[in-house]
RNA sequence: GUGGGUGUAGCUCAGUUGGUUAGAGCGUCGGACUGUGGCUCCGAAGGUCGCGGGUUCGAGCCCCGUUACCCACCCCA
């Protein structure tokens, strides 16, 4: 049988993991202070979840995504991303309550069909968070601030981010826009690539994405939406900005910024990093997407939120020379001098695992030596030394792993003093 | 889907113009006088040299194919 993982898939040893769980404490911590609750949706959603609420014409959905059928031939799909089934999940259950809005959180593995490479896989892992039921431009400033305070809570030193800041519009200008542009793609066809000449007819605010230098070149000059929002949606804009401003949050605007999800409305978001990430750059974006819920048939309803990748953060910290704490694996080694007195070490080590010490003995009768190397090398301070000579006594040696000094114990209540002197 | 790079012990890598028993460092295990660690020293275990063909008296080294991984394009977390 083949022992690998599937391609774009990786195992998350024990070092790795450790990141993982640390990187989601921090989040839970930081997200409960903002008010957010937590949220589990499926890993897989009908299929129709995401091509109607990411749009048909996005790389997500027209070539990434996992679709299958199950036995009773409901097409399924692998979630690519965490919006839409919370989105889905909140008109399911009702949890906007009316005139108010709920906050929400999740974390979990998400699944895209690409070709993997530095900071890009097949099943890569995302956090982040929806605030559902609000329009106002101050909840687009906490999101975004939620976001920075979390890259920040985890060690990413500030300066080695860049957080770009745009505005997609919404119904009332948007069309115009697109439409606008497409006729600019049209008249500098020839300059332009193939695929940008296609984004004419689907998506042509894409064609601002574009890395191909002549595009780049072409598109700089192409009319912003800047400049033709309606009236409402500059308003929010510079809204956002000034709740921004008030909190201190440095930002830079990115007329270009234009977020690969169909969904998206006014505020858009990105937040970028120079090193460690290859040729990607971005560990976490997000936008409003007030028309979204009234896509799955639910009442108009705003939103917004973010989605932070796991694996990226991770690379950029490792960038910043970010070191993950990890907590020694023994506070204390039981060591046994011979056979006689192993079931005694069994059992002290059972009784210090439960008055709250994390404990290790040996299981497989090695020599002492072995042993301390063993105790050393999990990082233990103490060293509970079980001997004949020590039973007979009544006691026990304790070994101060750091001064190497040594004293008697009494087994009679030895846990308590073992805590105390770790304490 | 396209292009480039790389596949030798658990990990990081050497392997000279093809030549006989494939090496190192780290890690693991054991030992350096009798119940004791971090340094040092000694030793041991551990390899279908990605896989399949071919050339050759002889291939880890050359050729072809294949596969896996990495990186890049596209796009995104």
């Amino acid at each position: 049988m083949n022992v690998r993982a599937p391609k774009g898939t990786a195992d998350m040893l024990p070092e790795v993991a450790r990141a993982w769980e640390y990187l989601t404490r921090t989040a839970q911590e930081l997200f409960a202070r903002y008010g957010y609750e937590p949220i589990y949706t499926p890993l897989f959603e009908h299929t129709e979840v995401f091509t109607r609420g990411i749009g048909e014409a996005t790389d997500i959905v027209s070539k990434e995504m996992y679709t299958f059928t199950d036995r009773s031939d409901r097409s399924l799909t692998l979630r690519p991303e965490g919006t839409a089934s919370v989105v889905r999940s909140a008109l399911e259950h009702s949890l906007v309550p009316q005139g108010s809005y709920v906050k929400l959180y999740y974390a979990g593995p998400m699944f895209r069909y690409e070709r993997p490479q530095k900071g890009r896989m097949r099943q890569f892992w995302q956090i982040g968070i929806e605030c559902l039921g609000a329009a106002e431009p101050s909840v687009d400033a906490e999101v975004i601030a939620v976001l920075i305070r979390f890259f920040e809570a985890v060690g990413i030193p500030l300066e080695n981010m860049r957080l770009l800041i745009n505005s997609m519009g919404d119904e009332t200008c948007r069309p115009a826009y697109r439409e606008t542009v497409a006729t600019f793609i049209r008249d500098h066809g020839e300059a332009l690539c193939e695929e940008c000449n296609r984004r004419a007819e689907t998506n042509p605010l894409r064609a601002f994405d574009c890395k191909n230098p002549g595009c780049v070149e072409v598109m700089a000059e192409a009319p912003l939406f800047r400049d033709e929002l309606c009236d409402e949606c500059a308003d929010h804009y510079e809204a956002v900005k000034e709740y921004l401003d008030g909190l201190g949050i440095t930002y830079e605007e990115d007329p270009k910024l234009v977020r690969g999800l169909d969904y998206y409305t006014r505020t858009v978001f990105e937040v970028q990093v120079d090193a460690g990430l290859g040729s990607q750059n971005a560990i976490g974006g997000g936008g409003r997407y007030d028309r979204l819920m009234e896509q799955y048939g639910g009442k108009p309803t705003p939103g917004l939120g973010f989605a932070l990748g796991f694996e990226r953060t991770l690379l950029a910290l490792e960038a910043a020379g970010v070191e993950i704490p990890a907590p020694p694996l023994a506070e204390v080694y039981v060591a046994r001098v011979d056979e006689s007195v192993s079931g005694m070490a069994f059992g002290f080590t059972s009784a210090l695992r439960e008055t709250g010490i994390a404990a290790e003995m040996d299981h497989q009768a090695r020599s002492l030596k072995a042993q301390f190397k063993q105790a050393d090398r999990l990082g233990a301070r103490l060293t509970v030394i079980v001997g004949p000579d020590e039973l007979d006594a009544g006691e026990v040696t304790v070994r101060d792993m750091g001064t190497k000094e040594e004293v008697r114990v009494p087994i009679e209540g030895m846990a308590g003093r073992i805590a105390a002197l770790l304490a």
